[in-house]
DNA sequence: TCTACGATCTTT
DNA sequence: AAGATCGTAGAT
């Protein structure tokens, strides 16, 4: 199957969440006439993350994490960004894959005219950057990434190397949790945040 | 109700 | 280094 032609099904996501994580690389994400090839996220863990928005249990915001991965849940952060998870693992498990940064696809002078007319790296590393891009706020929370005419999930092609690193703005959580290697990113990618804290995987 | 703060981004 | 800006969670 050629990139960006097939939608990934449910299944893909029931996995252990840091396996979706690295697979989710090279993947391609679309909504409307923008296109988007994921090039860094990070892996959340369930209740047992302390890290994780699942940490204090099910409340009206995390509901969507706690169903069946291939949804997704986005969330506003400091008030003014969204944030783009992809749901992982069965229902129950609530973990999730935040998408830290992408590479323009399609649509960039859609995606241009978002980001107020930005250009380089600077248009698509960050994960608010990534929601504004492709358009989406909470309404999109829930939403079936498997169904077509919305945001869509697409096979892309696989990175040749990746990184591994410690996840951004977790300073809140646990020793363990705040050391865990759970960010990922391709390789020789200028679409990638925090460049120095990345080290090739083994 | 009230308060504190955040899985950020931009400008200074 | 700090301001923007508001929903959420926990406290009152």
């Amino acid at each position: 199957m050629r990139p960006g032609t097939g939608l990934i099904s449910p299944q893909f996501f029931l996995r252990p969440v840091a396996e979706v994580a690295r697979d989710l690389l090279g993947q391609h994400l679309s909504h409307e006439k923008v296109g988007l090839r994921i090039t860094e996220v990070e892996a959340y863990g369930g209740s047992s993350d302390s890290a994780s928005h699942a940490r204090m249990g099910r409340t009206a915001r995390n509901a969507p994490m706690w169903e069946a991965g291939g949804r997704a849940y986005i969330f506003l952060c400091y008030g003014m960004h969204h944030m783009l998870n992809l749901v992982a693992g069965p229902a129950g498990e609530a973990a999730a894959v935040l998408i830290r940064s992408c590479e323009p696809v399609a649509g960039l002078e859609t995606i241009r005219d978002r980001r107020g007319g930005m250009d380089g790296p600077a248009l698509l590393t960050g994960p608010g950057k990534v929601a504004q891009a492709l358009g989406l706020d909470r309404s999109f929370n829930g939403h079936l990434l498997h169904e077509p005419g919305g945001l869509e999930l697409h096979t892309g092609e696989h990175p040749r190397a990746i990184l591994a690193g410690v996840r951004v703005g977790i300073d809140y959580a646990q020793p363990g949790d705040r050391e865990a290697l759970l960010r990922f990113a391709i390789a020789d990618s200028p679409w990638v945040t925090h460049r120095t804290s990345l080290r090739p995987m083994r």
